[in-house]
DNA sequence: CTATATAGAACAAATATTGTCCCATATATA
DNA sequence: TATATATGGGACAATATTTGTTCTATATAG
């Protein structure tokens, strides 16, 4: 059904809910509380978008994971991409696969590529603050204001 | 991986070698025999094509399959549909899902149909006659030219 | 030194997709 | 009318993928 991952919409949630206190560290404990996913999967994917760039992560004692940039700044498309891996609408388009029944006399080949980027845009059109704003419409101010003193790397 | 199922991916492929020839009637044996796939594949693919009005189908010694509309006039997101069913994103937006760990206090719930419906606008800009014209640019003028003074419904 | 928290990798279970087969129905032709 | 050919519909086993869990390693505050 040209579906999303369950993984990767379950990234989203855990990130719109992170989102409501964007300033915030946040541990997979209390994460998976809030979202009601167990705390191994919630980790699993913390680990990920660590991985990815979009949180900042602290080990030990008083660990867990902030937000390493806006959250008006971070697009659905790179939360999927952390999850789920490049968006590769067809087999050929994933550069991880290399077998095609087709192969070389596929007809279909090189149109491929604009609909995928037309998607990809679509979702690179769609930012975590819109998610966010329809439960807490002062996230991008407070982590603006808060940060223009501090370190983050808005 | 946000993929496209392969059944689609198939049915676009089918469609396009089909399209290479778009008033001759097509049979589920010479189409596998031009795409390299299995009849049975190829069969199931033809009935589920038809049966969402994509393809016109005859019954019988001679019979086989014919475009219902001018190639031009069939999106990817048609084709797409008919064999993978409604598009929607996330399971939540497909109503032949119920169940939701999150149901009700789910933060992304209202916001995934903005984004559903810009993928499906992507897949709806591209039309199968894009794919096919690299092969054949005069698909076209061959359909509406013969179909000027013939029955199909263009 | 201990408790807490993330990092990374490997794995079993659950789910979904694929590909195939069977039988029913329709139809052109001998 | 009998036969060969073609699609229609549904059921099914095999396969592949995804999901969720578990384990061990590493880092750090107190």
């Amino acid at each position: 059904m040209m579906k999303l991952s369950k993984m990767s919409d379950y990234a989203v949630v855990m990130m719109t809910l992170m989102g409501a206190d964007p300033l915030a560290n946040h541990t997979a404990t209390t994460v998976a509380e809030k979202s009601g996913l167990t705390v191994p999967t919630v980790r699993k994917l913390m680990k990920m978008l660590s991985k990815a760039g979009l949180l900042n992560s602290t080990r030990g004692v008083n660990g867990g994971y902030t937000f390493a940039k806006n959250p008006n700044m971070i697009n659905v498309s790179e939360i999927i991409e952390a999850v789920d891996g490049p968006i590769a609408m067809t087999t050929c388009l994933d550069r991880t696969q290399t077998t095609c029944v087709m192969d070389s006399h596929c007809p279909t080949k090189d149109r491929w590529h604009v609909i995928n980027d037309a998607v990809r845009t679509a979702l690179q059109a769609v930012t975590l603050g819109q998610f966010i704003e329809p439960t807490n419409p002062l996230v991008r101010v407070e982590f603006d204001e808060e940060c223009k003193d501090n370190a983050c790397n808005v």
